[in-house]
RNA sequence: GCGUCUGUAGCUCAGGGGAUAGAGCAACGGACUUCUAAUCCGUAGGUCGUAGGUUCGAUUCCUACCAGACGCGCCA
């Protein structure tokens, strides 16, 4: 919470031009109505209609003051805003005084910040360099990487950029999942089913097949799970071969997950998955011990939690082996110590709620005040068309297979739409990965998806291909006319409806960003990026760039350059590649 | 049983105490000799799950219920 009400200090210190706080300041200064400038900052408001204002103060709050109707206080305030060039006029509508900005000021304020940051445009240094761990990816190893690993890559990955692009230093960690008992299942089937032979020539497809077929058996004869859990065991007390076989079949699924990643182009900065914890756990449990939060019940070691209203926390099994909150406590441990983070973020699915409300529990009984600075990001489940997604059952889409499907698609459309165009492997590549990767940001989080082909391959409408067009579209008209940013053009030019609507809307990018940080939601930038493309795709058809009369054209092209810049920067925050042609 | 999340147009989703609830897909009708039609314009489509409560005002907050998904000791 200490990092958050930092955060909130910060912005209102922004850089960034801010019409609510020239607002504010004009209410403050011109009606005595008891309210600090925070506060009326807080109540100013976007109307709903573009035709009423750009920005409404409601009076609602303020008629306690004045014992007055609000319609009665908005129009007694519209005479007494003193006035300013930033605002055209001011107009009391029923309860609300509503605010046109003036539309020379806003195109020349606006266009001149995109003009002089570039790509930077909404960068902020909020951050002041303090770290952030993300904690995302983290596929299973000998578990095929498939669509449900999706949204913890893309979105780490994305919040990841955001905060680096606000000032954050991030680190980036892929927490594999690389220890635990499936590696006894593993293990158990490949001495009973498998060979080095069918494991070196199928390599994760086989293991995906003897961990299917374990479940299947186990099903029968519940006995394996003790086997397999024997075989766990034997990998942590560092058994020979087990810890060889484990070693082998890690280094199979890493190179598996690794292409993905560089399709993705997804780099870590740490890979210390489960098993690096492995010889932190002692230490946890001593620790625990003599802070005297463990009990013994059933055999097992606990930490309990009936005062919060929680189920106990499992720390060690009855055969002594750990358990992944005891890993999850030492890794936290490891990170506050290593990364000093300001915040540690754990991006994974919103079953796996409850685990973490109990170990940040338990991390708050150690007596750590960051227990606090550790936050769950979840995100809702991946379904297959009616069908739930089960690696047991070997019921799943691989990502790669995904990304092959949407990367063959976009080349027939390319072959099809633009046969001259140059490097189509290559941008085919950059525009079926994007659209995978829009498709999993840009609906919020929490909502359960259902995975489906036809819209996976579906590039029409509020898409990824949609955006990257977009801006490949302004790339064009920019590069027929030669265009370099230069901070010279009238802004006169540009006080057309579907200009000012684009302008106003270029406004709010750095306030998005901003906001997809503190709620951790990429999404809003992906929806924020659709109605940008719209906007433009409208003007666009609406108003031609390259024309004769130079002071209008110039006018134009930086108005152009501006949405380019911001559709670019919007898809590097969400990790999309912004191609110049497709 | 206890708990968490979700419920808005046929479908997928935005919005989130405040002014007439918005997009996309699908359907239908238009716009390519014109800066890339992966586009644009138009038509049609809604008791914001149900019932109460708080409020000047609720689709938004609270409570209960209904529906779906998920979680609740030795898997992660």
């Amino acid at each position: 919470m200490k990092l958050l009400k930092k955060i909130e200090g910060d912005i209102m210190e922004q850089k960034y031009f801010d019409y609510k706080e020239i607002i504010a300041e004009l209410i403050y200064s011109g009606v005595e109505c008891q309210l600090d400038k925070d506060e009326i900052y807080k109540l100013l408001e976007y109307p709903p209609d573009e035709n009423l204002g750009d920005l409404a103060f409601p009076c609602f709050k303020l008629s306690k003051v004045f014992k007055k109707a609000p319609i009665a206080i908005a129009k007694d305030m519209e005479g007494k805003i003193p006035s300013s060039s930033y605002i055209k006029r001011v107009v009391a509508t029923g309860p609300y005084l509503n605010f046109w900005f003036a539309p020379e000021q806003l195109v020349e304020n606006v266009l001149q910040q995109v003009l002089s940051s570039g790509e930077r445009f909404g960068a902020q240094n909020i951050g002041d360099g303090r770290n952030i761990v993300i904690d995302f990816s983290a596929p299973n190893i000998a578990k095929p990487f498939h669509v449900g690993h999706l949204s913890s890559t893309v979105i780490g990955n994305s919040l990841y950029k955001i905060f680096e692009f606000l000032g954050f230093n991030c680190v980036g960690i892929n927490h594999l999942g690389d220890w635990g008992t499936q590696f006894g299942k593993l293990i158990t089937a490949y001495k009973k089913w498998g060979s080095r032979e069918t494991v070196e020539k199928g390599l994760i497809q086989e293991l995906m097949r003897l961990y299917v077929k374990f479940h299947e058996e186990a099903e029968k004869d519940p006995g394996l799970e003790d086997e397999a859990r024997e075989w766990f065991n034997k990998i942590e007390n560092g058994n020979q071969e087990a810890l060889e076989l484990w070693k082998w079949f890690k280094e199979i699924s890493l190179e598996e997950f690794q292409r993905v990643y560089e399709v993705l182009e997804i780099n870590f900065d740490s890979l210390a998955g489960e098993s690096f914890y492995n010889d932190k756990i002692e230490a946890v449990v001593q620790e625990l011990k003599a802070k005297n939060l463990l009990q013994e019940s059933e055999g097992a070691l606990i930490v309990n939690l009936d005062q919060y209203e929680m189920p106990p926390c499992l720390i060690l099994k009855k055969d002594g082996s750990s358990l992944y909150a005891t890993r999850d406590i030492a890794a936290a441990l490891y990170r506050k110590k290593t990364y000093n983070f300001a915040q540690c973020l754990y991006v994974t699915g919103i079953a796996q709620s409850l685990h973490f409300q109990q170990w940040f529990k338990v991390i708050e009984l150690m007596g750590y005040e960051w227990s606090k600075e550790l936050v769950h990001i979840p995100f809702g489940w991946v379904n297959l068309e009616g069908e739930k997604l089960s690696t047991r059952k070997g019921k799943v889409v691989l990502l790669e297979d995904l990304l092959r499907e949407t990367v063959k698609r976009t080349l027939e459309i390319i072959k099809e739409k633009n046969p001259g165009l140059e490097e189509k492997e290559e941008i085919a590549k950059e525009v079926g990965v994007g659209a995978v990767v829009f498709g999993a940001l840009s609906v919020n989080r929490i909502k359960d998806v259902t995975f489906s082909w036809s819209e996976a391959l579906n590039f029409d409408g509020e898409t990824g291909p949609y955006i990257q067009y977009t801006h490949a579209r302004a790339c064009s008209i920019l590069r027929k006319a030669g265009f370099k940013p230069d901070s010279s053009f009238d802004p006169h030019q540009l006080c057309n409806k579907e200009a000012i609507r684009l302008v106003k809307t270029i406004y709010l990018f750095p306030e998005k960003v901003v906001t997809a940080m503190k709620e951790y939601e990429p999404s809003i930038i992906s929806r924020y990026l659709i109605v940008l493309a719209q906007e433009f795709n409208a003007f666009y058809h609406e108003c031609q760039v390259l024309v004769n009369d130079e002071a209008l054209q110039k006018a134009r092209l930086v108005l152009v350059y501006a949405v380019k810049t911001i559709l670019a920067t919007g898809l590097r925050l969400l990790g999309i590649k912004a191609p110049e042609r497709m």
